[in-house]
DNA sequence: AGACAGTGTTAGTCTCGTCTATCTTTCGAT
DNA sequence: ATCGAAAGATAGACGAGACTAACACTGTCT
């Protein structure tokens, strides 16, 4: 298994996580992503291709190969992980995991990765919602609906938030709108105005954008 | 809290433990301790000294000042923490923490580190018997005798081995040469001679090398 | 005291990963 | 069909951290 630098497992993952939600992923966006120039981004994918870990046309879009793609689900399975064991074993809040993830995922052996999956029984999702990849690399993630998309009067489950803005993760931790907590819509105001949610007892007014962020299951 | 790259830590922590064991350190040490040419030690120790976390003149030896100390010691309690950790949460055995933890010390954070020592019941010592600084940085490092100390005739309690070579370490656990067990010299050859060492019901022939990486504690 | 082995420093180069400034290509709007 | 704005690539620089080769200092042994 050969081994790469922090940079190189970050534009990875950043390629990796890009080109699942698009389809592909383009220079301005990893350099986004990254908050780096796109020159650098530039730069780095023609190393990249060098490894063989993306393959690129000038002007054209990134994708990664097979072997960058095994280093990525690699990558993101070891973030999962980690935010799982954080929260689950050692008492972590779920908008304090994120960045700490990031950190650690670099440093992690397999057999670490390995040991805390097992510690905490091996969960199919992180604290997020979000899919962990298993030790050998597959990965299920479904395409959700969001609160977004509910009808006036569907029920839903909540499965997944978005993970990276830990202040979102308070609000919605606030608002009990957490993977596993059933919603219903009950109002939806026309042009792109706001719905009303259900959620337990409590009703709450939701912005188009942030519901855009909440993915839910048909329930 | 000032952060420091992956490098800066290394020597830092390199040059705390060497002037440790002798007073001060010399940059053939530091070198041959983290495997660099002499010449990356002299442009590293310019570094240092620049961010007053080191002090040295030409040609001479090498200390840490108050706040390259200080950084030093967060540092070995991040280690040690780790090791201990991986030992007693995750099942880890004694010989498999050191090159973890020598990556994973760079990564987490003070928060992760306070969590893991609270995790584990705030252990004084590590896996192989090195103290470990409290959050405030305060470190009792006592000299202990050695193995190779005792005179035939006495008992004393192992309280601490060297930790970096795996090998070593598979090697005392075989014999029962950890940390709390009892252990008795009965016989020492003269000249540099092995000496032979009952711990429990079994005896060993120990050589003055091996016997010079045990610390014993008066029992 | 002088010679020499060992220790330490300097000089110059390399790679990685970043930047800014500038140039080229693509593509959508007219 | 062209023109201009994004998007992307290139050129050149820089800092960190490493190397080798060459040079300077120290301390020891005779």
């Amino acid at each position: 298994m050969a081994t790469f630098s922090t940079s190189v497992e970050d534009y990875l993952k950043a390629i990796f996580e890009l080109s699942r939600d698009e389809g592909s992923a383009a220079t301005t966006e990893v350099a986004a992503r990254l908050t780096v120039a796109t020159a650098s981004v530039s730069a780095m994918v023609r190393r990249l291709t060098g490894q063989g870990l993306v393959s690129h046309e000038r002007y054209g879009s990134l994708r990664l190969t097979k072997k960058g793609k095994t280093a990525a689900l690699q990558l993101v399975r070891r973030h999962r992980v980690i935010e799982a064991y954080l929260v689950t074993a050692l008492g972590y809040a779920w908008d304090e995991v994120h960045s700490e993830a990031e950190r650690l995922e670099h440093a992690a052996s397999p057999r670490l990765i390995n040991r805390m999956a097992a510690a905490i029984g091996e969960p199919q999702v992180d604290p997020h919602g979000a899919p962990i990849p298993t030790a050998h690399g597959k990965l299920e993630e479904p395409k959700y609906r969001t609160l977004g998309d509910l009808a006036p009067g569907e029920k839903a489950k909540i499965v997944r938030v978005e993970d990276e803005d830990p202040e979102l993760l308070r609000y919605l931790a606030s608002l009990r709108f957490v993977p596993g907590a059933t919603v219903s819509c009950l109002k939806k105001e026309p042009y792109e105005g706001p719905l009303t949610i259900r959620v337990g007892s409590k009703t709450h007014m939701v912005g188009p954008p942030l519901a855009a962020r909440i993915f839910v299951n048909a329930s």
